[in-house]
RNA sequence: GCACCUGUAGCUCAGCUGGAUAGAGCGCUGCCCUCCGAAGGCAGAGGCCAGAGGUUCGAAUCCUCUCAGGUGCGCCA
């Protein structure tokens, strides 16, 4: 249940009832009617917009609008109070039923609470990570891979059906490269010296690669022209990166349905499939684009190539789907991959980048209207880079200086968890600062900390009240007479649970995790107040000594916080933490 | 040159897809531990929301322009 939901559909009601008495014009459209928490608590516990809305086209006052809904809601049992404030505000005060209500919601329903039908079922196909399998996957690719798992369940949870998906880049001359420098790491497994140039991957990864070449095809390949172990490599290296790649996504937590390889393309008549179909519309000719004005790249030459027409779709020029050699650009098979998206059956398609692939925003959606017909929206989240640090000092990646920083270091070093956590911390287009030590600080700057610290702390309550002897089952906690929370630090909590609901259908709606990260930080803020509250007032403690009645109705509360911590760390892929060590 | 992202407290950042007196953490100031729930809490100071116009009942939020930083710009993916 959506509280907010709920008034406002009360507040609609009244609307339609005052429509129905002649006091408001019969064809009044209700849709920017909103019911919000108020910024300020003294304005009461919801907010609404109506009748500044809706007096401009009924030709009325707002105040007077809202004087005649006010009046209206006042009748609901669920509404105590109604106020008009400012330039027409209507401030409701409710009763503490409806926040007991919210209680006894959470502990019936448990971590499902809040989850929402809002998707109706729209098939939503989540593309992320898509790292090129060249090798192992860096801090970079990290933030993705979290930020698209964790969209991916915030999209699951407000009742889409998802699917995650990792685009395989392993059709380009890339591969080629990475072919080459695994035939290198072979022959050093046969005992040869070997030197990696520009152009080859020196990594140790592969290493380990070569040996298992070595093993299962002996000499095979010693000596041997390209010609005869090219092709060979180049699906036998992609394979061993991709098992390297998809271990990290494991030792992360992030599992994938779907991995769809690019080479599948190539010679099957789908980049041509999909560019006819954007032929037919009118949209593919051959023709010369202008130099880039300012900076013009070196050797630029006028060439004929066969182009898309994106400015049609809002891109600023024209795009080459094939090169002038004849050869199809990185953009045809992309084309094609987010065709085969459409025609599987998407609703909604969403891609999850690096920043770097900003250029690549406008075409790519472009792409996907024309293809569509402008039904199917494509929304691309780009990640900004992750900067760490150590001691408060910057740590420079470098390729070169062989201290490039993999996924595998991060969690080794902090955990799945906190690296998931953290990084959900910004919003994804804001850099993000990934300090190793402040991360696994115990203090309140860290707000990994601070959020399972509150969750240890029901943790701790329930096993103490557990102790005493006072039935903390849920079916006890449910049963228990929650009416006696009243105190305003009580009701703060459970306001705030309130919230959930409509957190996670914002969240949602706006593609942004990171709100329900912050949301679990205000939660735990929430109890950590209530309880050190406790310290002085000892009638808010949640373990009242002789009195398990009482006990029972605020150790409630507490859980129902856990329940929602839980929730929402599990939607951050972030495991819940019973107690701190 | 063009496109995209960013610009909010001393610092790091939220800010509800247009709402009321713009919030949090750190830092700063002042309180709160004989013991029973202080790896914490409470209170306070701190703002021209980069700047200028516009849209409207109402703008940090939408539009235009300017400034600053980042990213990218045919034959790389």
């Amino acid at each position: 249940m959506n509280l907010f939901s709920d008034i406002r559909a009360l507040v609609l009601k009244a609307l339609g009832e005052l429509q129905a008495e002649g006091a408001l014009p019969p064809d009044l459209g209700f849709d920017n009617v909103a019911v919000e928490p108020p910024r300020d608590a003294a304005h009461g516990d919801m907010a609404t917009n109506a009748a500044m809305v809706l007096a401009k086209p009924a030709g009325l006052k707002p105040r007077d609008v809202a004087e005649a809904l006010a009046a209206k809601l006042e009748g609901d049992a669920r509404i105590t109070g109604a106020e008009v404030a400012g330039p027409g505000f209507l401030n409701l005060r409710l009763a503490h039923d409806v926040w007991h209500e919210i209680l006894r919601d959470v502990l019936q329903s448990g971590t499902d609470f809040g989850r929402s039908d809002m998707g109706q079922g729209a098939r939503v196909n989540v593309e992320f990570v898509s790292a090129n399998p060249t090798g192992p996957l860096h801090v970079g690719h990290t933030r993705g891979a979290v930020f698209g798992d964790a969209l991916a369940s915030l999209l699951d949870f407000t009742g889409h059906d998802v699917t995650r998906e990792y685009y395989i880049n392993d059709g380009g001359a890339q591969v080629d490269v990475l072919a080459r420098s695994v035939y290198l790491r072979y022959l050093e497994a046969h005992g040869q010296a070997v030197a990696f140039e520009d152009g080859t991957y020196p990594g140790d990864y592969l290493i380990a690669v070569g040996e298992a070449l070595k093993d299962e095809v002996g000499a095979a390949y010693v000596d041997q022209p390209e010609a005869v172990w090219l092709a060979e490599l180049r699906a036998y290296a992609t394979d061993a990166m991709m098992d390297l790649i998809r271990s990290d996504l494991k030792a992360l937590g992030v599992e994938m349905d779907v991995f769809y390889s690019e080479k599948s393309l190539y010679g099957t008549g789908r980049i041509e499939q999909a560019l006819a179909v954007l032929d037919e519309k009118g949209l593919i000719y051959e023709g010369v684009l202008e130099p880039p004005k300012g900076k013009k790249p070196e050797g630029w030459e006028p060439r004929e190539q066969t182009l898309f027409r994106s400015s049609e779709h809002g891109d600023d020029v024209d795009r080459p789907v094939k090169k002038s050699d004849g050869g199809w650009t990185y953009f045809a098979p992309d084309i094609a991959y987010h065709y085969d998206k459409i025609t599987r059956g998407f609703d909604a398609l969403i891609d999850v980048l690096g920043a770097d692939h900003g250029g690549y925003v406008k075409r790519m959606k472009a792409a996907v209207s024309a293809l569509s017909d402008g039904k199917v929206p494509l929304d691309i989240k780009l990640c900004q880079l992750v900067r760490l640090y150590k001691n408060g000092q910057p740590f420079k990646m470098s390729k070169r200086a062989g201290t490039f920083v993999m996924l595998r270091d991060v969690v080794d070093l902090v955990g799945p968890d906190v690296t998931r956590f953290v990084m959900l911390t910004r919003k994804n287009d804001a850099p993000l600062d990934f300090d190793f030590d402040k991360v696994t600080e115990q203090s309140k700057d860290n707000p990994v900390f601070y959020v399972q610290y509150a969750n240890a702390r029901v943790q701790s309550v329930l096993r103490k009240a557990d102790e005493a002897g006072i039935d903390v089952s849920d079916a006890g906690l449910q049963a228990a007479d929650h009416s006696i929370l009243t105190h305003e630090a009580e009701l703060n909590v459970l306001k705030k649970l309130a919230e959930w609901p409509r957190l996670v259908e914002i969240a949602g709606r706006t593609h942004e995790p990171h709100r329900v990260a912050f949301y679990l930080f205000e939660l735990a803020s929430a109890l950590h107040s209530l309880w050190n509250r406790g310290h002085d007032e000892a009638d808010l403690r949640f373990l009242q000594e002789g009195n398990a009645a009482t006990s029972q109705a605020k150790i409630a509360l507490a859980r129902a916080v856990s329940v929602v911590l839980s929730a929402g760390l599990g939607i951050l892929g972030v495991t819940p933490a019973e107690e701190m060590r």
